[in-house]
DNA sequence: ATAGAGCCGTGAGTAAGCGA
DNA sequence: TCGCTTACTCACGGCTCTAT
C-alpha cells in the first residue's frame, strides 16, 4: 500500500525500489525513474507539485523525444513553408543541425550544448556565417515552439545576436552601366536588364511574367505572381514575397519601344506566354541569367556588380526624382518602410554631394567678394 | 529599433551533351 | 575519345517581411 495525496503517490515496486506517480488532466503519469527511498520519490512528488503550480510543469514523456523526430515532425506541420524555404529548412538540418545535435533528447539540450555546437561551426569557418545564423534561427525556432509544446521549460538557444547576419552595402549600376550591359547581354536577356533596373522588379517576378501582364499601351506592368526555381529543377508559380508584392507598376515610357521589340522577338506566345521563356517553354533557368549577365560584365569590365544589384539601382533611381517612402514601396512591392530605406543609401550620399556642390558655389561666390563680418549688433 | 522568421540569389563543382 | 560548352545540382550567403 502506497502513500496518497490528493493528486500523487508513491508505491513500493517487487523490486523493493519506489515510484511516484501524479495525476495531470485526468491522466495517471509516472516519474521517469524509480527511487532507492520512499523519501526520495516524496520529495520528486513534491517538486513537480511545485513545478505544476509555478507553470513549470514538463511532461516526462516529452523528455524521450530527440531533437530529430521533433524537427521532423515541427516541419511536418509547417505546409504553409514556401517550397524554397522548406529545401533551405531541409538541409540546414541535415547538414548542420542533426548531425550534430539530433540524437540528443530535448530537455538534454542545454544552452552550453548550444554554446558549443555554434562556437565550433564559426571555428571551423565552414559553414560560412551567414549559414550558422541561418542554423541558429533555425534551432531556435524549433525549440521555441517545444517551449510552447511545453516540452522543455525555456529555449536554450540564447547566445546574443547569433541570429543576426551583417549585409554589406550592395553596389549601385548607374544608368550608363545599365545600358551597356543591355547593350553586350545576350540579346533575350535585354529586357530583363532594363527591367530589372527601371522597373525593379525581383528576378521570381520577371520570371513569372506573361503578355497578359504587360500593358504597352497604358504602360504598366501588373505583378501577381512570381516562379520560384527548386532543386530538382521544377518550378512552382506562387505569390510574390509579401502582399505587397502584388502591383502595377508604371514603365518609364522610353522603355516602351524596348518591350515591343523584345515581345515580338523573344516572348512565347498568347496572353498567357511567358515574357522569358527558355528554350524547353519553360522559365529561363536562374543559372542561364547568370552566366549571361556574368558573360556580360566581363565584356564591359564591371566586376562585383550582381543581377539584384540592378533593383538597388532602380530603387535609388527613383528615390532621387523625389519620390516618397511609401511611393517606392508602392512601386517595389515593399510591406515595409525599413526594407525601402535599405535602398535608399545612396541617395544619401547624393544629399552629400548635393551639400558639396553647394559648399563650392558659396565658396567661389564669397571669393568674389571682400569679407564682410555679419553684423551681430543689432 | 530590434529580434525572429521566412524567402531569394549566387556560384562552385560536376554531369551531360556534342562536335571535331 | 578528347576537349569544350552547356546544363544541372547542391550548398552556401544575403535580403526582407513580420512580430514585438
Amino acid at each position: 500500500m502506497g502513500s496518497r495525496s490528493s493528486w500523487g503517490s508513491v508505491r513500493k515496486l517487487p523490486s523493493g525500489r519506489y515510484q511516484a506517480r501524479y495525476c495531470v488532466e485526468g491522466q495517471l503519469v509516472a516519474a521517469p525513474t524509480t527511487f532507492r527511498t520512499k523519501r526520495d520519490a516524496e520529495v520528486y512528488l513534491s517538486t513537480v507539485r511545485a513545478d505544476i503550480e509555478r507553470g513549470h510543469w514538463v511532461d516526462p514523456a516529452a523528455r524521450q523525444v530527440s531533437l530529430g523526430e521533433y524537427a521532423t515532425r515541427w516541419l511536418d506541420l509547417r505546409p504553409g513553408l514556401r517550397p524554397r524555404t522548406l529545401e533551405l529548412y531541409e538541409s540546414e538540418l541535415r547538414l548542420h543541425i542533426l548531425p550534430a545535435l539530433g540524437d540528443l533528447e530535448l530537455t538534454k539540450i542545454t544552452p552550453t550544448t548550444v554554446r558549443e555546437w555554434h562556437a565550433g561551426m564559426l571555428r571551423a569557418g565552414t559553414p560560412g556565417r551567414s549559414t550558422v545564423a541561418k542554423c541558429y534561427r533555425l534551432l531556435r525556432a524549433i525549440l521555441n515552439t517545444a517551449v510552447a509544446d511545453e516540452l522543455i521549460l525555456r529555449n536554450p538557444c540564447v547566445i546574443n545576436g547569433a541570429g543576426t547576419e551583417s549585409a554589406p552595402e550592395r553596389p549601385i549600376a548607374s544608368i550608363p552601366q545599365v545600358f551597356d550591359i543591355a547593350e553586350v547581354i545576350e540579346p533575350r536577356f535585354r529586357a530583363m536588364v532594363l527591367i530589372g533596373a527601371f522597373v525593379g522588379l525581383r528576378l521570381g517576378e520577371m520570371l513569372a511574367l506573361t503578355r497578359g501582364r504587360v500593358d504597352l499601351d497604358s504602360g504598366a506592368i501588373r505583378v501577381v505572381e512570381q516562379y520560384q526555381e527548386l532543386k530538382d529543377g521544377t518550378w512552382v508559380l506562387g505569390p510574390p514575397k509579401s502582399a505587397a508584392g502584388v502591383r502595377r507598376v508604371a514603365i518609364p515610357e522610353l522603355l516602351v519601344p524596348e518591350l515591343a521589340v523584345h515581345l515580338d522577338r523573344f516572348a512565347a506566345a498568347g496572353r498567357d506566354g511567358l515574357l522569358f521563356p527558355g528554350t524547353h517553354g519553360q522559365p529561363v533557368r536562374r543559372a542561364a541569367w547568370y552566366r549571361a549577365w556574368g558573360r556580360a560584365l566581363a565584356t564591359i569590365g564591371i566586376e562585383g556588380m550582381k543581377p539584384h544589384d540592378l533593383r538597388h539601382t532602380g530603387n535609388t533611381l527613383a528615390a532621387m526624382t523625389g519620390a516618397s517612402t511609401k511611393e517606392l514601396m508602392a512601386r517595389f512591392g515593399q510591406s515595409t518602410s525599413r526594407a525601402a530605406l535599405i535602398y535608399q543609401h545612396a541617395t544619401r550620399d547624393r544629399d552629400q554631394q548635393i551639400a558639396d556642390g553647394l559648399n563650392g558655389m558659396i565658396d567661389a561666390h564669397l571669393k568674389q567678394r571682400p569679407a564682410r563680418r555679419p553684423d551681430v549688433s543689432g
